[in-house]
This record gives C-alpha cells, sequence and structure tokens, in this order.
RNA sequence: GCGCCAGUAGCUCAGCUGGAUAGAGCGUCGGCCUCCGGAGCCGAAGGUCCCGCGUUCGAAUCGCGGCUGGCGCACCA
C-alpha cells in the first residue's frame, strides 16, 4: 500500500469521523509542489466546509484532529492556508517508492486505468502521392505516443495507417508521372492542373524508363496512365513506409480505400444510414442529414452524377473500426482537416454509437527553422521539408521529442539547430544526458545497475533536499503516465522527464556517491531514477543511451 | 459572417476535471569553476496570466461578451 493510498484511507475514515462524507466531493490528494507544504496535501477540509456549514480551517483542524495513520508514518499533520491539510511524512515512507521501482523495473509505470479499452490509433495516413513531409511527422510522433501510452495504462491499442487508393489523387499522381516519363523521353507533356510538381516524380520516371525500357514512354497514353498509377502509388507507398520504419513507427494494420469498395462496405454501410431514417433525395444527390447530430449543414454521400463523395468511404472505414470490435477510434489529423471533425462525429452519431468511439486529435502545422531563418523548401519534395530530411538533419530521437514536448494543438517551431545541440539547451540532450550520467556511475563503480538492492540499504539517509524532490518526482511518474493516457498528451511525459532530469543534474553535481558514507543508498536511488528516465523515455519510443 | 483551436516572463512554451507566493528552458545581469563524463555550476532581475463581467470561500483554470492570431467553412480530397 502506497503512503498515499494509506492517507487517503485515513482521511476518508475521519470524515465519516466529524460527520461529513468525503467519498462523492472528488477531493484531491497529491505531492506538493513547495516542499514547506510537506509531501502530501489535500483539498478535503474546503471541500467539506460547505457541506458542514464550517469555515475550511474549522474543518481543516477537525480532520486532522480525527486523522488515524499508522504509528511512525507522519512527522506532524498541519493545517496551512486557506484550509489544506499537509502530511510530512516520515522518510522512510518517503524513500518506499524506491523498492518498488526496483522490483518492477521497466514495468514501473504501467497501470490498469484504461483496462477493458479496445483502441484504434489512426495516424498519418498520408496519400500515396509523394514523400511525407514534417508534418506527417508530427503526427506519426503523436499517433505512435498515444497508442504506446494507452498500453501502458492496460488498453489494447492497435496503430492503423488508411491508405486513399481509389480517389482523384491517384488520378492526378498517375498522370503527373506519365507527363515525366514523357518528358523524360524528350517529348513536349506537361503536369495536369492539380498535378504533382515535385522532383521525385522526375526521378521515379528516371527510374521507371530504365527498368521497363525507353520503349514504356511510347505505349498507348490509356494504357500508361494505367499503368504509371500503379507504379506511382507502390513506389510512394514504399518509399513512405521506408521513412515510417526510420522513424520507429511499427504499425498493424494497413487499411486501403479500395477494399472497402472491393469487400462491398459501402453499400451496408449506406443501407445502415438510410434504415435509421438519417438519409434524404435532394437535388438528384443522396444527402446525410448531419444538421441532426451537430454538424453545420447536411452533407452529400452521392453526387447528382451518381459518384460518392470522399464522405461515403470514410464513414464505411470508421464503422468498418467499430465492427471490427475497437470501443474507441482516435484519429491523428492534420489541422487542414478540422472543419471534417464535425461531419464525422455527425456520421457516429448517425450510426448510432455513443461519443466515446470517435475522437479527432487535431495536429497544428509545422514551421521549421534553422539558423534564425524558416526552412521552406526541399530540393526533392519542391515545396516542403519532408520527414526524411528533417531525420538525416536531427536524427530520430531529437525529432520524435520535439514534436511530442509540445501540446499536438499548438502551433510549433522545430529548431533544428537546437534539436542538433549537444548542450543542455537541448531538452533531449538534457534527458538522455541524465540517463548516460547515471549509467556512468555504475561504470565507474564496474558493476551493473540491476546488481544494486533496496534490501539493507538504509534508505532513510536519503535526507537531502533533491534527494527528497527526486523521491517525490520519482512516486509520481505512474500518475504523469495515467494522466497523458487518459487525456492524450505525450508532452505531460517531456514535461515531467525535464523535471527529473534537472534534479538529477542538481543532485550530481551536488553529492557524490561512490565512497560516500551514504554510498548504498544513493546507489538504489541512481538506478530508480535512471529506471524511471529510461521508462518514460521508453514511452515516448527514445533511446535512453548509457553513454553520449 | 459562422465554426474549431490558441492568446501566460524579452523569446519558445508548461500549468487549465478551480486551490497556497503562476513555473521551466533560452536570453539578460552578477558570481564561481580541473571532481562518478561535457561549453559546466550558483544566484538575481523579469508577469495587467489579451480585456471586461459573472459563478465561487478561492479563477490563469469554469460561464458569458469582446479583441487579436491560426485553421476550416464544396455535389474537392
Amino acid at each position: 500500500m502506497t503512503p498515499h493510498a494509506v492517507v487517503r484511507a485515513a482521511l476518508l475514515e475521519a470524515a465519516r469521523a466529524i460527520g461529513a462524507l468525503a467519498d462523492d466531493v472528488g477531493f484531491t490528494l497529491g505531492p506538493t509542489r513547495d516542499p514547506s507544504h510537506g509531501d502530501l496535501a489535500t483539498n478535503l477540509a474546503m471541500l467539506l466546509a460547505r457541506q458542514l456549514g464550517r469555515p475550511p480551517r474549522a474543518v481543516a483542524a477537525a480532520l486532522r484532529d480525527a486523522l488515524q495513520l499508522p504509528p511512525g508514518f507522519a512527522r506532524k499533520v498541519e493545517v496551512a492556508g486557506p484550509g489544506f491539510l499537509n502530511v510530512f511524512l516520515e522518510g522512510e515512507q518517503v524513500a518506499a517508492v524506491l523498492p518498488e521501482v526496483l522490483a518492477r523495473g521497466a514495468a514501473f509505470g504501467r497501470s490498469d486505468a484504461a483496462r477493458g479499452q479496445r483502441v484504434n490509433v489512426e495516424f498519418v495516413s498520408a496519400n500515396p502521392t509523394g514523400p511525407l513531409h514534417v508534418g506527417h511527422g508530427r503526427g506519426a510522433a503523436l499517433g505512435d505516443a498515444i497508442a504506446s501510452l494507452l498500453q501502458w495504462t492496460g488498453a489494447e491499442a492497435v496503430r492503423e495507417f488508411y491508405v486513399n487508393d481509389a480517389g482523384v489523387q491517384i488520378d492526378r499522381l498517375a498522370q503527373s508521372l506519365w507527363a515525366r516519363i514523357q518528358q523524360a523521353a524528350g517529348r513536349d507533356a506537361a503536369i495536369p492542373e492539380g498535378g504533382y510538381q515535385g522532383a521525385y516524380l522526375q526521378e521515379l520516371a528516371a527510374r521507371v524508363l530504365q527498368a521497363e525500357g525507353r520503349g514504356f514512354a511510347d505505349l498507348p497514353p490509356d494504357e500508361g496512365v494505367r499503368r504509371c498509377r500503379t507504379i506511382g502509388m507502390l513506389s510512394q507507398r514504399e518509399e513512405q513506409d521506408d521513412d515510417l520504419r526510420a522513424f520507429g513507427v511499427r504499425y498493424d494494420v494497413v487499411s486501403a480505400e479500395s477494399d472497402l469498395y472491393a469487400q462491398d462496405r459501402i453499400g451496408p454501410m449506406l443501407a445502415d444510414l438510410a434504415a435509421r431514417g438519417h438519409t434524404f433525395e435532394a437535388d438528384g444527390a443522396l444527402w446525410l442529414r448531419t444538421t441532426a447530430f451537430g454538424d453545420d449543414k447536411d452533407r452529400v454521400l452521392r453526387k447528382s452524377d451518381g459518384t460518392f463523395t470522399y464522405f461515403v468511404p470514410d464513414i464505411a472505414y470508421h464503422r468498418d473500426k467499430h465492427e471490427r470490435g475497437f470501443t474507441r477510434a482516435i484519429d491523428v489529423w492534420g489541422a487542414d482537416h478540422h472543419g471534417y471533425v464535425a461531419r464525422m462525429r455527425a456520421a457516429m452519431r448517425a450510426l448510432g454509437y455513443g461519443d466515446e468511439f470517435f475522437h479527432a486529435e487535431i495536429v497544428q502545422l509545422v514551421r521549421v527553422m534553422r539558423g534564425g531563418q524558416e526552412v521552406r523548401f526541399s530540393k526533392r519534395s519542391g515545396e516542403f521539408v519532408t520527414l526524411r530530411d528533417l531525420i538525416d538533419e536531427t536524427g530520430v530521437d531529437a525529432a520524435r521529442y520535439f514534436f511530442l514536448m509540445r501540446r499536438g494543438d499548438a502551433q510549433f517551431v522545430f529548431d533544428i539547430d537546437l534539436a542538433t545541440s549537444q548542450t543542455d539547451d537541448n531538452p533531449v540532450f538534457y534527458v538522455q544526458m541524465a540517463h548516460a550520467r547515471l549509467s556512468g556511475i555504475f561504470r565507474v563503480a564496474g558493476r551493473a545497475a540491476e546488481t544494486v538492492a533496496a534490501a539493507g540499504a538504509d534508505l532513510a539517509a536519503l535526507t537531502q533536499p533533491e534527494e527528497t524532490e527526486m523521491l517525490k518526482q520519482i512516486r509520481a511518474f505512474p500518475d504523469v503516465v495515467a494522466r497523458a493516457a487518459a487525456t492524450l498528451e505525450p508532452h505531460r511525459v517531456t514535461g515531467f522527464l525535464e523535471g527529473l532530469a534537472r534534479l538529477v543534474h542538481l543532485w550530481y553535481h551536488k553529492y557524490r556517491v561512490l565512497g560516500e558514507p551514504e554510498e548504498q543508498p544513493r546507489l538504489v536511488l541512481a538506478r530508480a531514477a535512471r529506471q524511471v528516465l529510461a521508462n518514460g523515455l521508453a514511452v515516448l519510443g527514445i533511446r535512453a543511451p548509457e553513454r553520449m
């Protein structure tokens, strides 16, 4: 039982003793920011003040008097501020987290807060028409980390990529590639309106001619474009997969829009909506009455020319996720798609799904800075900075960390100079260095960290303020992970890691471990802090190096 | 015009299911420095939390109104 659980139970008991009901007031009991406020603080008295009709501080004093904690558990309990109750634990209680960290090792921080959830996390899902850009990288880092966080809290999470391989964008890719092949064969040909201008198609055109022979350019245009469709799409998919692999992302499932047609997922979906009475015909088109479910205007499903809008396969795809048994479908979308959220949510409601099922996580665009200047163009893509360019320049760890250290819905400036800097200004370096530094202690000691045991070490000797703070920070890790998972906000973990790394660096500079009287307990602390740094980085898919 | 998101230190941003004196890094200023691995360490200054009204014992946090910025408002994808 953690100190937190002991105090919580004692508070509930004390509330009953003074004639109050504390079970439903939602009081907080947590670590304090200021050490002078003790180790654990609760706002319970202030919440009970109204119920009891007494001033908060009087309630707090009554609670304190009624509070029964085990002997030797707390140094003191005091009433503070407007009515907080601050608990000062005995040193061995504060240090009690250390044996727990050592015992659980790489699993410390895992919980079952989200057990039972089956979550589909769909991210990147770029059209197979060109290289991935930095915005996709941000979506990839975020989607991957969200899936990981959910798994750390006991949920089942599937990472999924959706390929739009049936729309007009693919036609444009095919026509653009065909035009590049014609150009490569020395003929006049223009990239069609709305086509893809990037240099990558010139390179691909040259490769195609090399592989298929010069005669490929002499094919009848119909057949040439048809073959370019397949060739272009497959090659772009392959490149995207390579980039994502290089970025450390592993997908469990890749779904294709074309399969929705091939496997007849469209008709039954439309029949379902019609049976529920949410579709209607007007102006020669078939509409979905999304306004009945919170959208601004009704949306067309089948255009008057008989073809479907993009909305139709998308609804069918999400219905498919539901039928595959997922309890939640989280989509990571670029900000340019945020106007699409309301109608998709409306469609999910129209299908009778609860609002907990569908969630769109919007990722704002990324700007890239280098040398104080915005980097706008990539040689390869012709228009944007590619994910590959970024990885080549900063490395995977820095790129992932930077994408994750800000909320997804905040605009973000990626500073390449900072990300590649080997100094403490660089948060990735700072956090990884903390891990490497602690590893260095064991290296110098000539023993593996895993051989350091808590048993027999006098953990109550860890009394320095920095040590107490480290213990509190380590204790908080499982809650940080759970909160980050619940809110889908990985940046809470980077913030936590920077806080712990800062304490580690402060402690390391101020105290020695080896050869000191406190060597044993400090080795235990170092091992635990190192473990928690490694676990936090693991959640985010970032390496924890032994040395820098 | 309507909708979504954001507005916190000079800069980049945390903090937002309401809690104590609003935090971090960078930058600035001052001091220190050969230590288990670093261009390192210590300290200081710096804020109308966009504005106003409201709810509350208590508001950066919740509600309403306004201002500013980004994005979106197709029988496009």
